[in-house]
DNA sequence: CTGTATCCTCGGGGATACTG
DNA sequence: CAGTATCCCCGAGGATACAG
């Protein structure tokens, strides 16, 4: 059973790249950061509180989508809404964008007090 | 002190798009791994590990020791060899880094059971 | 061995206007 | 309101060859 710890080091590059390759740009974790912090959205909110434009907020929602880390729910309203919302999969990247938030923070008093 | 937590939600998108700035591409990440987590390497074994060629190594670390995330050290050797490793200030990074690494073995683990 | 210099491609990402 | 359709641009990143 070597299968379980035998990365001295080697895989290790090809794990963080599988997490880049599914949370990759510039919006992905932004987006995921919104939704598994803040709670459900719509489109336009989400627009707007991101800057996104919304040709790509398309894309990149579609995307997280399809990896399972967003959920599409359209409501039947006069004009039509939809809300997005993270799934419980979504849940499990809280480690990594939390950290990713603290170490901006930290990051940005240390630049300034430099 | 509102200061502390009045980030209901504006400054969380700040804060990760300011991680996101420093460590962006995709080789930052894969790089400070090795680096943080099996310590100092030579230019030529950071190329060979990664798969990085050398024009794109030598920008991507560059651009790490700006942010005085890794440190450069150049040797007295014959023919001439650097080594390169992390510096205090890239270890809290750990924190990001072995998230990642830890979310993509589980999200291969999870894709390949589906 | 550690880089630089050149060249090139491809697609991420933005702006804007339009549709159901 | 929630997207699509077009158009466009720039720069990240790769290949290869060369230099100190």
């Amino acid at each position: 059973m070597k299968d379980q710890q035998d990365d001295g080091c080697e895989n290790v590059h090809a794990a963080i790249q599988d997490t880049l390759y599914v949370v990759n740009g510039k919006w992905k974790l932004v987006i995921l950061s919104i939704l598994v912090n803040g709670g459900t959205r719509r489109f336009g909110e989400l627009s707007r509180e991101s800057g996104i434009s919304p040709r790509i907020l398309t894309k990149e929602l579609q995307e997280l989508e399809i990896n399972q880390l967003v959920k599409r729910q359209v409501c039947n309203t006069k004009p039509v809404t939809v809300e997005y919302s993270s799934t419980p999969y979504a849940e499990t990247l809280k480690e990594v964008i939390d950290a990713m938030i603290r170490w901006g923070r930290n990051h940005k008093r240390k630049i300034r007090g430099q």
